[in-house]
This record gives C-alpha cells, sequence and structure tokens, in this order.
DNA sequence: GGCAATTTGACAACGATTCTCACTCGCAGT
DNA sequence: ACTGCGAGTGAGAATCGTTGTCAAATTGCC
C-alpha cells in the first residue's frame, strides 16, 4: 500500500506541494549528498556517505526521506540485481537494461516505442497509472 | 582409500549440465511446481504451495533449487517491486502480463512489436541467445 | 550390499528495511 | 522572543527474505 493520507493537518493554505513538509538539516543533507553523487545509490551508501561528511543523520531518517522523495516523484528508485532499492537524482530518462547473463555486463538501452506501446497497450484495456519492468538477457560478445 | 575408487572419469560424456545434479524427489517437485503455476512466483510461494500439495519439501531446498535453475538458466529470474526474488519457468509462449495493482486482476497481452525490439537492441550491442521480462503495472477500470 | 559424495532440512545467522517510541525542533500564534 | 503542538528524528527492536551450517538421510555406483 502506498498509503499518503495524513492526519488533518489543519494547517492548510500555504505551500502547494509542500504540505506540512519541513525542510530540515537532514532533509536536505539526504537531497544535497543524492545530487553530488551522480548515478544509483542505496539508502546505506548515502548514510555513510553522510557520514563521512559530517553531516550525520540516523539510518532510519535517511530510508524515510529516500522514500518520501521517491513517492513525490523527486528521485528515481529502482532494484539492484542483489534486490537493494537504489535511488538516483531525477531527470534522467526512464531506461531498462540489457544484461549479460554470464559476466553480468550491463548495457542501459532506451525504447520510446516499448515506453508508447505499454501505454497503448494498459489504455486499450482501461488501465490507468501505468508502469512497467521490462529486462532483456543475453550473452555479450565477450562471453560468446 | 582414496584413489581406489574411482567416480565414473568419463562416463558417457554427454551431461554436460546436469554434471553431479541428482534428480531428487524434491527438485523434480520444485520444477514441477513452477510448471504447473505460471507467471512469476517467489521461493516462498512455491514453498507454500509444494506444502499444500503434500510434497513437503524444505524452505532452503526450495530456494537453493531455484537458484540452480535459474542458473542453468532453464528458468527465469527477476526481482518484484519489493526487491523479491521471483522465478518463472522458461520457455512459454512470449506474452506479457498487464497486472492491476488494486485487484490483482492479469490481462495477457503479446507484443511482436517489442520482441522485435529486444531482439534488435540486443543484436546492436552484440548480445546473444536473447530472452527478456516485461510486466506492465496499473489500475483497472473496475478499481478506478 | 555397502560406501562416499551429494542433498536435505531444521535452525541459526544475516543484511536490508520498517516499526516503535521517547525526545527534539521548526513553525505559527501570542 | 516565548510557547505549544505536531512533524521529524534517532537508536534500537522487530520483520522478513535469503543464505550458511551441519548432522542425518538419500542416491549412484562399485
Amino acid at each position: 500500500m502506498t498509503s499518503t493520507d495524513r492526519p488533518p493537518a489543519g494547517t492548510a493554505g500555504k505551500g502547494a506541494e509542500l504540505s506540512g513538509v519541513r525542510p530540515t538539516r537532514q532533509r536536505l543533507a539526504v537531497a544535497d549528498a543524492l545530487s553530488d553523487a551522480d548515478g544509483f545509490h542505496s539508502a546505506q551508501e548515502i548514510h555513510e556517505l553522510l557520514g563521512r561528511r559530517g553531516e550525520s543523520v540516523g539510518l532510519a531518517t535517511v530510508y524515510r526521506t529516500l522514500q518520501r522523495l521517491a513517492d513525490a516523484g523527486e528521485i528515481d528508485m529502482m532494484r539492484s540485481e542483489d534486490g537493494e532499492a537504489i535511488y538516483r537524482r531525477c531527470s534522467m530518462t526512464h531506461h531498462h537494461h540489457l544484461v549479460c547473463r554470464s559476466c553480468g555486463r550491463t548495457v542501459e538501452v532506451e525504447g520510446p516505442a516499448v515506453e508508447r506501446w505499454t501505454t497503448a497497450i494498459a489504455d486499450e484495456h482501461g488501465y490507468a497509472e501505468v508502469s512497467h519492468t521490462l529486462e532483456i538477457f543475453g550473452t555479450c560478445p565477450d562471453c560468446r
């Protein structure tokens, strides 16, 4: 469940998207760390990075912040092959992976055609809020 | 008592992939369960299914068997949105699933265009023996 | 039949993520 | 600036999926 319901916070009538979200030191630090380090990073990596920077932030807070950012669509979340959640600063295009069965070498590929197709198919069946996962497996040239 | 007995040294050198693999009841049961239930299933689901069937198999064994099968390329493994490992029997008709996030209602869809696209992309990067997984998620009309 | 390597299974160990809860801090009103 | 309250935080417990351990059971092959 991705419930986003929050208690009747009477505070209404202020910032649009940021209703009830406080820009605390920790949140800024997490968002910042993720911006500085590009590419995908796990919550634990971010936590460690913050520690090295001296900006100590609790692990639980890092998890919460990362999740909130992902929910808000400000960052992308996907899962590594180990099943760990990894995040990256948003903006880059949505893409898929072409993975080698033997060595694991991965190539990121884009497919506007696929994006269009999935949306069309879902639409055709009346499904809304579409998302999808696509992974391609094969044996890379070096492993042939 | 070491070099006296020598296991089937070059016994009918054909069973390449199955070197040292015994077709035990448990392994057959797991492979069977996965074949019967199509679609993706987690190790725990398979374990539970086997339990219901009366074919009791240890959880650890299910994990090991599934992993071995995946390594051998006999089944596909990917990760659910929760990060859990899910497997499916390989070699079934090429179709994908359009799943409803709320009620789970699933529609099987085919996409020759996607098949062609994935093959083309893989080819372009020199990858051979291509296979892929694609799942589409959305909210079905009844759940809107 | 009988032996040794492979497998199995119950359970401990693990690592990632979430939950709990007492304590702190930012924000708005006074 | 002072204060109250709820959002936010953090340390550690609790979950949960998955892997490691090891004695006992099973299987293949002589």
